[in-house]
DNA sequence: ATTATCTATAGATCTATAGATAATGC
DNA sequence: ATTATCTATAGATCTATAGATAATGC
């Protein structure tokens, strides 16, 4: 019975839903089975480990994203317009992508011992949307706030977003205001922002 | 062997730190116990269930807070500073409590049946928080953006705090200006927080 | 021969109960 | 007599392994 028909994709999905709905240690790998429509066991044979299937979401998502952020910090120009695009590019995964993968994110996953590398990943990436804020106050662009502290309320804010997705109705487009609000505000010239935020 | 010297408040506070930490289900009934100090079985008998100890946290936190949040409601006058008023008061909780309460708002535990109550009353806190922010918009205090979205993105910049927690240095103090920030950026007269936020 | 599944199950948890025990309160 | 703990353990999980089986590919 060969013919895998994408199992490994199907085991991603279902498991990104699995725990963004109920969390990485509670949902067991028979949750995860019985919403891919195979035995328990079956799932070893495409993941070594449990931690196997979560390491490989991690990847998916992070992978790209530290990519986008660390190109952007090294890019020049105005700061906010890159932060903007940052968002834009998180919400379209958050609210685009089959897979659920920032679900993981919601608990506190990267803080255990086992997923110790994305962690760091993570940091570099909070690093890089740190430094943009740094250039953007070097700029007399961004309010002379701490900037690492602006850097995590901006991924907080991006984070979020996966929550409203499993409540239904929210979509990209209606949370990317919330999002342009706090750029807005922690802009030395919200003026500009006004018109396009109401439009 | 009587004395009990607040074995219960001890449970809560290891509990809820373990909570945080490693998320509801992630954490044992064991791993609660050796935090205190007693055997495992020793919990059972200040709380019937585990599922006890995570209710009797929702009720510390949501209790205060959802009176808080409906009194502001009603309340007249102006909303930014009402809003800021509750951003205050979260903030204290979070870094102030002993207990790491809201810990239990990373996993999305109050979307599982056993919690059903206390969602009910996690909806009400969130509409009180729009119904504030539709009165800023009435009178022209606040964007007229989408006021459901705007208190969610609210919601999820305060909850983010509770994860800096777990990081280190994070007080109260250092989140608040992104929370201003976030307030300025919805506000239709930002240059009223401006010199407050930089100062 | 390889791929992908299955059944059966080992071994390690986990929550919760039963019943014993010791320390205070009356 | 009540309060708060303990040891021992039942019964239900959970992850992962072993080994059988069936379908394709060569």
């Amino acid at each position: 019975m060969a013919k895998a028909a994408g199992t490994v994709e199907k085991i991603l999905h279902e498991a990104s839903k699995l725990f963004a709905a109920k969390g990485y240690h509670g949902t067991s790998t028979r949750d995860i089975a019985a919403a891919v429509g195979i035995r328990q066991p079956s799932l070893f044979y495409h993941f070594p480990t449990k931690h196997d299937i979560a390491h490989r979401l991690f990847e998916l998502d992070l992978e790209e994203t530290l990519v986008l952020a660390a190109r952007s910090a090294r890019a020049g120009g105005p700061a906010l317009p890159r932060l903007r695009q940052i968002a834009d590019h998180e919400l379209e995964v958050i609210f685009g992508s089959p897979v659920d993968v920032r679900g993981l994110y919601l608990t506190e996953l990267l803080r255990e011992e086992e997923f110790a590398d994305w962690r760091g990943k993570y940091d570099n990436m909070l690093a890089a949307f740190a430094q943009i804020i740094r250039q953007g106050q070097d700029g007399s662009e961004i309010l002379p706030l701490d900037a690492q502290v602006l850097a995590q309320a901006f991924d907080g804010l991006l984070l979020h977003a996966i929550r409203l997705k499993g409540r239904g109705a929210a979509e990209a487009d209606s949370y990317r205001p919330a999002v342009l609000a706090f750029l807005r505000g922690i802009s030395t010239d919200p003026g500009t922002w006004t018109a396009e935020l109401t439009r």
